[in-house]
DNA sequence: GTGCGATGTATCACAGCGATACATCGCGAC
DNA sequence: GTCGCGATGTATCGCTGTGATACATCGCAC
């Protein structure tokens, strides 16, 4: 949901419209894109429900001149108390759906921000979500198999090869979250290194 | 979209609602599902254009009682000439909406339906696609790196992965694709024997 | 004989997308 | 010096699809 992303990221630093969405292409990456068609009517119903507030940061400027055509400036939003509320009930929340295709990767990005003991409990949600889809499908796909042809069939590997991943990745993940952290170091996988410092995370510096 | 999916399995044989989406779910695999919600709708719209029929096979059952309120029978669909046509139509679309996240799976399972050039063009539209997502990212990512905590870092090397991957499969259809068909057989990456027929493709036996 | 899971049709509120529109700003080409 | 163009910036609209929900029927196991 759109609406945690905002959270998130308003939670960090006071943002408009359009760096909010710089933002969430470069929070969420090739996970999800976001348009403003969904951003825009979003951030009001945010302000209706008192979440965030709208600063115009050119309020002054315009005020100058009378009546200039639908002067747009930039609008500034900020984190309220009850927004920074409802962040953290958004992230506590370990039910089905966080573990949704769409929800997932949004709760995963601010698993800085949760509970380890609810960081757990999503990752395994999610894998078990993965797990029964894959067993649908398998039992579907062991059902019909004959019946369908080259395309059809490369289609159904290829996506329980895709969920395969996943789930192998939330394993990993899950066997790290219960050692407490991650392994000072990895021997392959990631050319990354690690930046962050591993024990003290949240809050802005 | 639906609209295609459908066109498609029609193509098959007449089916009602339910069944349909039976089809759907082992044609798409976990690929994607389409609920009710989206799958009636779309049919009335079918409908309302001429591309499918609806016969009421319960109807002369019916008949003999009077007015049992709101009985509804199996409605089983069909395709019409003009559905026909419009099959070869969205087939023969090898532009930017074939090759989209949701779009593609259904075009793709449809290709033994498509024309070889086509296939092609699809599979390598859909590849350049997903290589200017992956460019876009990792330009954002190596810029903003640095300030991302550990979780975010990994959901995007996890996505880059995925679409790595995407990538790599749709190369080897490609080259599969251009050296006109299967090769008799392949050493590993699938314990399916191929079925179908190499050569003749295409209508109903 | 009764309940229960599969079959079957349908609607509603809602989220998000893609296209589109429009205005401003900084900057390099001409 | 001005002209256009790409980035920044705000916004709406129609459309597709989802998830929840409702309800009816059928076969069959207990």
């Amino acid at each position: 949901m759109l609406e945690l992303a905002v959270l998130g990221l308003l939670h960090e630093s006071p943002l408009h419209g359009y760096e909010l969405r710089q933002r969430l292409k470069a929070t969420l990456g090739t996970f999800r894109a976001f348009s403003y068609g969904s951003l825009y009517p979003t951030l009001r119903r945010m302000r209706d429900a008192g979440w965030i507030t709208e600063d115009d940061g050119d309020a002054e400027v315009v005020a100058g001149a009378p009546a200039l055509t639908g002067r747009r400036g930039k609008v500034v939003y900020k984190l309220t108390a009850e927004g920074k509320e409802r962040f953290q009930e958004l992230l506590a929340e370990a039910g089905p759906s966080s573990w949704e295709d769409e929800t997932f990767g949004v709760h995963f990005a601010f698993f800085g921000q949760t509970d380890p003991a609810v960081r757990v409990r999503i990752l395994e949600g999610r894998r078990s979500r993965l797990e029964e889809r894959r067993e649908g499908v398998r039992t579907t796909l062991a059902r019909t198999r004959s019946r369908l042809d080259r395309y059809t069939l490369q289609l159904q590997e290829h996506g329980l090869e895709s969920v395969d991943r996943e789930v192998r990745w939330l394993t990993e993940l899950i066997e790290t979250e219960r050692a407490g952290g991650p392994p000072p170091q990895t021997s392959e996988t990631s050319t990354t290194s690690q930046i962050t410092p591993p024990p003290t995370e949240r809050g802005a510096p």
